[in-house]
Parts: structure tokens; C-alpha cells; sequence
DNA sequence: GGAGGTGGGTTTGATTTTCCAACTCACAGG
DNA sequence: CCTGTGAGTTGGAAAATCAAACCCACCTCC
């Protein structure tokens, strides 16, 4: 039933409708650092202010963000990650490592990121069932979805 | 050092730069699927076309992805990962995996990945050094930067 | 009690991107 | 000759982004 011009059902694309909007990951970046207020994140991601402040609502209102008063009189306000966005640091890590590795040659030395177990971290994806480092000929796609192939939508009629 | 207005030097947004517009990580999806020529990108992704195009370009000179003539006379193109390109595939992975958590609850079923291990790939973010799932709480920044601390600008003079 | 500063935004208007449909060009098949 | 396919390009309207200025409640300093 794919009608033409649906593209394919995939929570990467989904997932990017929530946080793929320029800025909402440094966003996040800034608020797993604890700098959650306003000016902060103005400062320490050069948005402009406009757009922060819709990046902020969506974020919110998505579950990511909680906003909260850290103090009254004077109302004032910081956003914290909520337990799914503390979930994306995954993504974050991933595009770290891979700026790390590919594009921070001729700059400043990356931000370290210190692991409890005394090392400097370098994520490393595994799978869980079987604990070993996942390789990209090592994956098959099986698409769920009615109509789809991993090609693309099934033929139609 | 750290002029008004520079955000904080860092990997995340250096590869964002790279494939954070909108539809370059679906672009970079469909082509490790395997799906590399234009109208199958634009079928599955429903980008229009002259994005897609532009994407396609960044994309090349950025080394993320080559172009390849599959068929001369007439003369057809596709585009596949470069080795760069796959190493982005962990950040794909875990866009997936928190969309396949959080958002897709009243959807169809995800896409499966199935891995070389016999089982559905989940993918854990683990330390190459002592080989545990990483923990938000396990980790401490240490910014490398002159001028930056982990809340901003260090203080100027 | 006025002067200036801070935090967390909103408003305004110019600039850029995106979107979509239509178009091109080269070839292939019937 | 007529139609179709693949890989784009073109043109103009619609939407998003940008930068700077503005706002308002409160606080501190003098």
C-alpha cells in the first residue's frame, strides 16, 4: 500500500524528527555537560537565541528536556536531560568519536572524556547478545513493515 | 582567545557540520542498506531532488561517500560508504535504537538487524578499555581547550 | 532611589534553505 | 516514432534561520 512518495518506516528517521534539527544535539551535548541555562547555551553553542529557545520547547515537549525554575524571585530557569535523553548519549559518543578521528587533525586537542574505570573512553558498539564489537558485514536488514523491502517498497500492481 | 560568540570547539558539532543537515544520515542509511542510486534514495528517503543532489555532493567531497558510474552508456551512477562513511554507522545505530525504544510504540514493527551472532543486534555503547556499558554517571570531561572550561569561556580578563 | 547588570527570553526584518513541480538530456525498448 | 528510465537541473513560492534590538522582572551598588 506504500503510496508513492512515502518514504521508508525507520525510527533513524523518526528519531532525527525529534533531535535532527540544527542545534537540538549540541543542545543536549551542553545539558549532559549541567549547563542547562539560557545564556549558557547561547554562549557555549553560538544559536541564536530565537531559534534555542524553539529548540528548547520542542525538546521539552518531546520528553527530552525537563525545564525547571532553579530558582523563584527571581524566576529563573534551567533544562536537565530526562532519562530519555540521557539515552541519546549514545548518539553524542558516536559523533564524537568519529570527529575525533576524522576531522580534529590540524585543530585543538578533542574534549576527554575520562571513564570510571580509569581510562580515557573510546566507545566501542557491541552487540549485546554476544558481546563483540559490531561490524558492518556482520548486520542483515530484515524490514517489518507490510510493502517494504530493504530495497525499497514492494512492487506495486 | 575565545572571542564572543565562538561556540565551544568540539567534535559533535564538527561532525554535524558534516551530516547533520536534514537528510544526509538517511542518505547515509539507505547507502549502507545497500541502496545506492538516486531514485531509489529519493523513493526511500522522499527527499526532493535537488536537496537530495546537494546532499549527494557534500556528502562525496566530504569522503563519506564515493560516486561510482555502474554503467557507461548510458551513463549511471551510484553512491556507496566509504570506509569513513561505515565508521559513521554506530551513530546510526543508536539514533535507531533509542527510536526503536521510545517512539516507536504505536508504529509498525522497527527495522531487524540481525547479527552475525545469530541473535537481533542490540547495540550496547561499551569502553575499549575495561569493555562495560557506558553509564553517564561513569563519565568526567576534561576539555583540552585553551580558554574553555566544561561550563563556557574561561573567565577573560 | 537611580544606574547598571543579569537571566530568560520575544520581536523585527533581512537572508538562506527548503520545497515542489516541471524540465532536460541521453539512452533503451518496442 | 513513441514512450520510459535514470540522474539530475531550473525556477519560483513557502518556510526556516540569522543578527540585533528590545523587553521585563529582579538584583546589587552607591
Amino acid at each position: 500500500m506504500a503510496a508513492p512518495k512515502d518514504p521508508r518506516p525507520c525510527s533513524i528517521a523518526d528519531t532525527l524528527a525529534v533531535v535532527g534539527e540544527k542545534y537540538s544535539l549540541l543542545v543536549l551535548r551542553e545539558v549532559c555537560l549541567g549547563n542547562g541555562r539560557f545564556d549558557q547555551l547561547v554562549r557555549n553553542i553560538g544559536a541564536p537565541r530565537d531559534i534555542l529557545a524553539a529548540r528548547l520547547r520542542r525538546l521539552v515537549e518531546a520528553g527530552v528536556l525537563t525545564k525547571r525554575a532553579y530558582s523563584e524571585h527571581p524566576q529563573r530557569f534551567d533544562y536537565r536531560p530526562t532519562a530519555a535523553g540521557l539515552e541519546l548519549e549514545p548518539v553524542l559518543m558516536a559523533l564524537k568519536e568519529w570527529g575525533d578521528r576524522h576531522l580534529r587533525h590540524n585543530t585543538d586537542l578533542p574534549m576527554a572524556m575520562e571513564h570510571s574505570c580509569g581510562h580515557e573512553l573510546v566507545p566501542v558498539v557491541t552487540c549485546r547478545a554476544c558481546g563483540s564489537p559490531v561490524h558492518h558485514d556482520d548486520l542483515t536488514a530484515h524490514p517489518q513493515t507490510p510493502g517494504w523491502t530493504v530495497r525499497g517498497p514492494a512492487a506495486t500492481s
